[in-house]
DNA sequence: CTGTTAGCGCATTCAT
DNA sequence: ATGAATGCGCTAACAG
């Protein structure tokens, strides 16, 4: 800065005002900054005035996974709301771990956020203690059933696990099974189960089986569970999946195989991802909004000022029947 | 770091040493620093060293969007491997825009990242310059056929398209298409269809029918363009699609109706991605090494001393025929 | 609208 | 194996 400011003619503060867009300066003064700098190939060192200002221009965002669209469309809408501002999004992958989550919050911090990003309301009691010391700003998001940090953006796992046992029930199956992964690791989906499974039984109908993959979901996952699940003995009549892509998994064994869907099964999947409506059946499913979830966590984070005092946003899920119940 | 050094009974310089374990020091000094610093809830902030050094843990990252798994998964690779030694990527995404990519890199630049890594070898003449000036280490990915800044990882996109040509030349057919999408934004794409190209007529057979959709590739895209393709007069009997998705999503038209493939019409894909050996065929398709490139670029940029000069490293690709073709 | 002064939190360098 | 002095590149606060 000090080789700009010599260049152009002005004082070294002149120069980081013009960078920063702050303050008052006149146009010719501006424009003489500007072409010093590109002159001399200067370029603004963003994080060493984090330095003075004791934050710099980062928000830290754990994922539990990258393999999931799911949350690549989270982060694509933090990173778009976030570039609006010249911030940028500084993640780490937690492999729904809570202790390594702990772990990757404890590093991130070390990076000086201006706010946090973390997935679901349940963190380790370390987690939950440096935040408090340090008074990090965090959004905690996918998941509203609980009560947040500081604020919380999503929509009701259980609600919606709840809502697709009703449309199951009300289309007439009785014996319903459901297949998940991850061995019950993804919190998420167990909230969504355990509402699910509360309804079935409360209204009389059996969980017939359950089955988890220990490995990540996948659309190789839902087939090769939805084989085993329906060559078992007296199988489901419906199944709900943890998601999508095990639901797409299951519809592509049905229809390699010639099992009628929803004759003989019906699927119901979790998420409303874009590639559902490219296959032969349109899967019923629950639509979430993930890039505004992502979006408005941001907006949150950028704007604390904000007259946005809310604790729970909820930015709701529409379970959208399709052709497989 | 004054706070914890005064707690510790030790200086200030001693902390810095035990925060970033380095130098000599004895157990017990650093045992009752770390004490110290977790007694006050002291987080070291990694960043302000940066200020002293000259660079940060960070490797700056473009990639071109986040809607395709190819590029999460090669994040991926770059994240485990950064991982391990502590620095992180920190990204942006272009949209496939070559002035965008510009702006993106001049933005990391600020960032003061060890290293970058950008998609392609095709970039602005200003995007040069600036690299030159500040002297990054760059590594570009995804493609080798051509010149590196200073080094490439990825294949060769041009004898991936030609390899896949001789394939379908291979299986007899004579009458082909191609489908892409982005309005040939995608310029790995771009280049493995111009080789294709080449190599179909250069056989004497004849690329009857091009198609690119203005919109992403998706599975949406594929059955949509694939529907209008063949319901041309005279459609083609092999269609070679800019990648599995759009290859998937034609797939799932001619499932929806009747279409027998590969008896009515072949279908090749390109990238191999996991969830193709979900679906009732096995997709003709290509095998690149995402993940792997993503690791070996980030392993190039963490080790500026290893005796690797090669410019060039060539991951590979391997043509895996499936049912479609 | 622009400049001066002071200092952010840390690492390098050189002592000891 | 540990410490003191110094400076990195930048911004806040205030002066004018």
């Amino acid at each position: 800065m000090h080789d700009v400011a010599r260049v152009a003619g002005v004082s070294q503060m002149t120069v980081s005002r013009v960078m920063r867009g702050t303050g008052y300066i006149s146009k010719d003064v501006r424009d003489g900054v500007v072409r010093a700098a590109r002159e001399i190939g200067y370029v603004h060192n963003r994080l060493a005035g984090g330095n003075a200002t004791y934050d710099n221009p980062i928000v830290g965002v754990v994922v539990p996974t990258m393999q999931n669209r799911v949350f690549t469309e989270v982060l694509s809408g933090i990173n778009a709301t976030l570039g609006e501002s010249g911030l940028r999004p500084v993640f780490g992958v937690s492999e729904y771990a809570l202790d390594h989550e702990e772990d990757l919050v404890f590093d991130l911090l070390s990076w000086r956020p201006r706010g946090l990003i973390l997935p679901g309301l349940e963190h380790t009691a370390s987690l939950r203690k440096i935040i408090a010391q340090t008074g990090v700003r965090v959004a905690e998001i996918m998941d509203i059933d609980g009560d947040p940090i500081a604020a919380s953006f999503g929509f009701s796992q259980a609600r919606a696990g709840a809502e697709m046992a009703h449309h199951l029930l009300a289309q007439g199956y009785r014996r319903i099974g459901y297949i998940g992964s991850l061995g019950g690791l993804d919190l998420r989906a167990q909230k969504r189960f355990e509402a699910f499974q509360r309804t079935v039984r409360a209204a009389g109908a059996a969980l017939v089986d359950v089955t988890r993959a220990e490995s990540a979901s996948s659309m190789v996952a839902g087939r090769r569970m939805t084989a085993a699940v329906l060559g078992r003995r007296d199988p489901p009549e419906a199944i709900y999946f943890a998601n999508d892509d095990l639901a797409a998994g299951a519809l592509m064994h049905c229809l390699a195989e010639g099992v009628d869907v929803p004759q003989d099964v019906a699927l119901a999947g979790f998420n409303g991802l874009d590639f559902l409506s490219a296959l032969p059946k349109r899967v019923t499913t629950t639509l979430t909004p993930r890039f505004d979830i992502g979006a408005a966590a941001a907006r949150w984070i950028l704007n604390p000022e904000a007259g946005d005092t809310a604790r729970v946003h909820d930015l709701g899920s529409v379970l959208r029947p399709g052709d497989t119940t």
